[in-house]
RNA sequence: UGGCCUAUGGUGUAAUUGGCAACACAGCUGGUUUUGGUCCAGUCGUUCAAGGUUCGAGUCCUUGUAGGCCAACCA
């Protein structure tokens, strides 16, 4: 069969290019460079999967880097749940990195910078030197300390590093061009003191190098080929190029930095700070909450590696603004789990149904299919007798022709059981269905193989026998926020757009079947939707999380009504 | 008042680099189905605007319009 030419985006054209201009495919090398100031959410998988599977694509090492210039913020739980999230994923890393490895190598070339009259301490404060940098239309002011001798420079610099000064006294700065018109190139900060323990390198340093100084040089140490970030950096373009320029060894490989749109979901936020505060208020329960657009939330909920690859995959990469639309990610769970996930029968919202003509004290057990996408279908036994339990939904005293389920007088298909004809609804005082009444055909047992097994009914419902039934926890979620884009409203917060009702529990009923269900594992109730096994589940009572629900054509028939 | 980036159906991405605008999702219609799921078939609809170059422009040029980004001792 002949191979679909794929078509590239825009980063792989980049790469075939630098590959025809005669850039050696040896030389390909990737990196993801996470801060480990929080967990990994959605956006990061895209990138994540744009270069490992570059990566996996060129046959080129990748590695990963944790960007750990600020002691700050940064903190070793969250290099953890980074180097769990990427594994689960299902990508392997050539090298773990830190850039707080290369802090005495950074120290080493900013003295050359200062001795090459490219670097010097400034020794004002912050607001000072807000207010000389100027504006994007109006050009800077030098700083009285610009034109420092080189020797009172390195000796200040010497003592920084020494600890002699208190964290915001001096820093270093690029001596670049204060009327650039590039605001970053207005002599940038390359170091500031910070008396603050790091969680790699402890105490051993007090003054922290700064974004862009440490990001194109770690590249250049680990002679990334290609670096890819994110539109917001690009303005830093010109800056990673000066810094490198100034440390750049003719036979090494030179790192190219290029940019492309970060992916917008819809219905959620993806900032590490906002993300954080909705952990810190308690909105929800935790980084790894189902709700959460963080991969250890997504896991939780559900999601596979699979289908966030996919994901990733289908959105793409380019330049331009956008937002996509969470049903898109919801596609692509249920296409991965509609083939994986076995079926299984669950009633959420129980109606008793008593099959009258049935005998009491009996039971038997029928086969019902585990998956009709498997190829070699299997069956398990699913426990029938005369109490059972159906969805309320499944049942109207009366309904229209387009009502396919129980309604008075008429049949429907249990599924993998029999067909039932229901008789009689019985109330409460105050009017409510409490139990149906039906009676069932023996003779139409499913896969019997007789004319009457053969009938056709138009509805099949799902069931489960009540003396058989297995009580557990559901939790359902629905969409974090209200608004598809929460935090882009001009003077509101996007705590405002907080959905009230994201999180249900409630108690249902399922097959006895579930009763060893493992943490992890996938289960798709049938004509419901896809559910996981939580890890809040004990001997005594499992818990489900729907992961997402089926498509359902009825709730649109239904609406429009 | 400056600079940089972007503009293709409702959404997201393509277009052999100047040669019939395609793919997926969503929508709609029908078929299959012991899941109103899956699957199958069909259908809908697009190059920001105006000029220009050209046999030919989504692609190149000019002007305009709209949106995003840039002034943390954050990354």
């Amino acid at each position: 069969m002949a191979e679909e030419t794929k078509s590239l985006n825009f980063i792989e054209h980049i790469i075939e290019d630098d590959l025809e201009n005669g850039f050696d495919k040896q030389d390909l090398r990737f990196r993801f460079p996470p801060e480990p100031n929080g967990y990994l959410h959605i956006g990061h998988a895209s990138s994540i999967c744009l270069n490992f599977g570059l990566g996996l694509d060129y046959d080129a090492p990748v590695n990963l880097r944790f960007d750990d210039t600020n002691p700050a913020k940064e903190e070793k739980e969250y290099v953890e749940a980074i180097k769990r999230d990427v594994e689960w994923l299902g990508y392997k890393w050539d090298k773990e990195c830190y850039a707080s490895d290369y802090f005495q190598q950074l120290y080493d070339w900013a003295v050359e910078l200062i001795k090459k009259g490219k670097a010097y301490v400034d020794s004002q404060t912050s607001e000072e030197m807000a207010e000389q940098k100027g504006t994007p239309s109006q050009t800077g002011i030098e700083s009285p300390y610009r034109n420092r001798s080189v020797e009172e420079n390195l000796d200040l610099f010497q003592r920084m590093k020494n600890g002699e000064f208190e964290s915001g006294t001096h820093v270093l700065r690029a001596k670049i061009d204060m009327a650039s018109s590039n605001m970053l190139m207005r002599d940038p900060i390359m170091y500031r003191i910070l008396h603050k323990a790091h969680h790699r390198t402890n105490t051993d340093w007090c003054i922290y190098p700064m974004y862009d100084w440490t990001h194109g040089e770690s590249d250049y140490i680990e002679q990334v080929s290609h670096s890819f970030c994110t539109l917001e950096f690009a303005m830093h373009r010109e800056l990673y190029e000066w810094f490198l320029d100034n440390v750049y060894d003719e036979n090494k490989v030179k790192p190219k930095q290029r940019e492309f749109a970060r992916r917008n979901l819809s219905h959620t936020v993806v900032s590490k700070r906002k993300l954080l505060r909705l952990v810190e208020d308690g909105v929800v329960n935790g980084w790894d909450d189902p709700r959460m657009p963080t991969i250890s939330g997504l896991k939780r909920r559900g999601y596979t590696p699979e289908s966030i690859k996919k994901f990733a995959e289908t959105i793409g990469i380019a330049k331009r603004e956008n937002l996509i639309d969470v049903s898109l990610l919801e596609f692509c769970v249920r296409e991965d789990l509609n083939k994986k996930a076995p079926r299984v029968m669950g009633v959420l919202n129980p109606l008793k149904v008593v099959i009258t003509n049935y005998p009491e004290d009996t039971e038997e057990y029928l086969d019902a299919e585990n998956n009709p996408e498997e190829e070699n279908m299997t069956y398990r036994k699913v426990p029938f007798s005369r109490e059972l339990y159906i969805e309320q939904e499944d049942f109207r005293e009366e309904a229209n022709r387009k009502f396919f389920r129980l309604k008075l007088g008429k049949e429907v298909r249990l599924k993998n059981a029999y067909i039932i004809k229901a008789e009689k609804a019985i109330k409460d005082d105050e009017g409510n269905i409490t139990e149906v009444h039906c009676t069932y055909d023996p003779l139409s047992k499913s896969g019997s193989g007789t004319p009457e097994s053969q009938r056709k009914v138009k509805g099949t419902l799902h069931w489960v026998s009540i003396p058989h039934a297995k009580e557990v926890e559901v939790r359902e979620y629905d969409r974090l926020f209200t608004d598809p884009e929460p935090d882009r409203h001009e003077g509101k917060d996007f705590m405002e757009f907080i959905n009230p009702d994201s999180l249900r529990v409630t108690k249902a009923f399922v097959e006895p079947s579930l009763a060893d269900a493992k943490a992890g594992e996938h289960f798709q109730f049938q004509r419901i939707g896809y559910f996981i096994v939580d890890p809040d589940s004990t001997d005594e009572k499992l818990v489900f999380n729907k992961t997402v629900e089926l498509r359902d054509s009825w709730a649109k028939i239904d609406a429009k009504k």
